[in-house]
DNA sequence: TTGACTCTCCTAAGATCTTGGGATGGCGGA
DNA sequence: TCCGCCATCCCAAGATCTTAGGAGAGTCAA
C-alpha cells in the first residue's frame, strides 16, 4: 500500500489546485504529468460527435501521439472505433480490451492495429455524461499493457472527473459563429433533445410552460422542421446542437 | 497534506473492494463509516422524480435522520426543494449552499429551514447519470456548516460514484445492455426523425398507423427514452440509427 | 426615434403522442 | 412441440404537441 501512495496524493494534490489554473495550457500541463505518473503515456479529452458530425471541434485536449489524431479524423475511425462506440453505451469507466466488437469488425481490428502501431496499446477509458445527456469521454492511452490496480484506476477516474469539468469551465466561453438560433432557444431545444416535456422544460429554465412552447415553435419554423423531433436532428446535422 | 491522508486511504480502500460487498447492507455499511470519515453526518443515494411522481421507489439508501425522509415525501418537498432541482439542471457536484431557488422561493426556504430542523444544516450533491440518462444523485449532509476543502469533496464525489455503480450492479437495475431494435422498428425510427407522424410513417411503409405506435411504444421502452425525440437522440448516440 | 430582434407570457382548438390493455399469425430455436 | 420474438392490428383515455392568434418589455443599431 505504501508505494501507491505517490499518485494519490499527486491526485488530490491537482484536486486542490486546479480551480488556480486559469488556462488550458496550464491545465494540460498538469493532466500531463499526473497521467505519466499513473503509468500512462498518452490521452485525449473529448466530445462524441453523432451523425458522422467531425470530432475535431469536439476534442478539449489532445495529446495523443503525433499523427495518429490526423489519421484517426482523416479515416472517420470514430465509426469503427470499439472504444468509442463503447462510451456511447456505457457510463462506466473501462478498460480497452474490456470494449466489445460492436460493428464492422474487420476495419476495427485493423483501426486498432494502427493505433498500436503509433503507441496506443491499450488504455482505460472513462465516459463522463452531462445532465442533458451528450456523452464525452477523457481516454488515458499506453505503449504497452496497462498493469493498473483499482487504485490506480479510481485515480484516474477522479482526475477525469476533475479536469473535465475545468476544462469546460475554461473553454465555454467559446464565442459561436453566426447562429441561426438564439441562445435561449438552443437550450430549449437541448432540453427537448434529453426528453423533457416542455412542462419539464420550463421547470428547469424557470420560466413558463408557454414561453417554452412559443420558443419550440420559433425553432421548428427557423429549422423548417415537421416537428420537434425532426428540429433536433436538423440541428444536430447543422450543427447548432453539439453533442458536448 | 499529512493529517489529510486517513480519509484518502480510507476511499481508496473502499473503492479497490467494493467488488466484494455483495449485498446492500454491506454497501450501506462501509459507506456510512466513510461518509462519517469525510465529515458528514448524513447522506442518501436516489434516483430523481419527474412530474409529481412520487420519489420513494427511486430512492437506493436512505441514511437521512429519522423522520425526516418521511416528512420530504408526504409533502412532495422534491417539487421545492432546490437542491433536487439544481440536480436535474447540472452534471457537477456542488454545495447545497451553492443551489439557486429557481422556483416558489417562500416554499423552498420553508422546506430547508424545516430540514435544519431535522439536521440538515450543509451538505454537498453529487449528480449522476448512467448511460441510459436517467438522473440520481448521492448527497450528503451535515448538521453544520461544512468546512471541507477541495480534497474532502473529491473523495465525496469518488465516493459517490463509486458506491453507485456498486448499488445499480446489486440492486439489479444495473441497465441491461441495451437491446437492440428490430429493422422494422429501425425504420419506424428513422422516419420518425424525419418528422414523420405516425399516420404518415404508416403510410409510406405500408401498414396501419397503430402497427406504427406500437413500434414506437417497443422503441421507447428498449432505449428508455422519455419519448420518440429522446428515442431518436438515443439510437443516434449509441449507432442504431445511421445518419441518412 | 424607429425598427429589428429577443425573451417573455397568454388563450384555445385540434392534432398527435403516450400508455395501458388486448389480439393474431409466422418463424426459429430448445 | 412449446416458447420467445417479431410484425401486425385494435381500442381508449389522458397527456402533450402544434398552430394561430395576440401582447409587453428590453436591447441594440441605424
Amino acid at each position: 500500500m505504501a508505494p501507491n501512495r505517490g499518485y494519490i496524493e499527486t491526485v488530490f494534490g491537482f484536486v486542490e489546485t486546479w480551480e488556480t489554473l486559469s488556462d488550458v495550457e496550464a491545465v494540460m500541463k498538469a493532466i500531463s504529468l499526473i497521467v505519466a505518473e499513473l503509468g500512462f503515456s498518452s490521452f485525449i479529452v473529448t466530445g462524441l460527435p453523432l451523425l458522422n458530425r467531425p470530432l475535431e471541434p469536439l476534442v478539449l485536449l489532445n495529446c495523443w501521439p503525433d499523427g495518429w489524431f490526423e489519421r484517426y479524423c482523416s479515416q472517420n475511425y470514430f465509426e469503427v472505433d470499439p472504444i468509442g462506440q463503447n462510451v456511447l453505451a456505457t457510463s462506466s469507466p473501462f478498460l480497452w480490451d474490456r470494449a466489445p466488437y460492436r460493428r464492422d469488425k474487420t476495419l476495427s481490428k485493423q483501426m486498432m492495429g494502427e493505433a498500436a502501431e503509433f503507441g496506443l496499446h491499450d488504455g482505460f477509458c472513462v465516459p463522463i455524461c452531462s445532465a442533458t445527456g451528450w456523452q464525452s469521454a477523457f481516454s488515458f492511452a499506453h505503449d504497452r499493457k496497462i498493469d493498473a490496480g483499482p487504485k490506480e484506476l479510481a485515480a484516474a477516474h477522479l482526475l477525469a472527473l476533475t479536469a473535465y469539468g475545468r476544462l469546460r469551465v475554461l473553454i465555454g466561453e467559446a464565442p459561436p459563429a453566426r447562429r441561426r438560433l438564439t441562445p435561449r432557444e438552443r437550450e430549449v431545444l437541448v432540453w427537448a433533445a434529453a426528453g423533457k416535456s416542455a412542462w419539464e422544460t420550463s421547470a428547469l429554465l424557470g420560466i413558463s410552460e408557454a414561453t417554452v412552447i412559443t420558443h419550440l415553435d420559433h425553432i421548428r419554423r427557423k429549422l423548417n422542421a415537421a416537428n420537434t423531433t425532426h428540429a433536433v436532428v436538423v440541428a444536430l446535422r447543422i450543427g447548432e446542437l453539439q453533442p458536448c
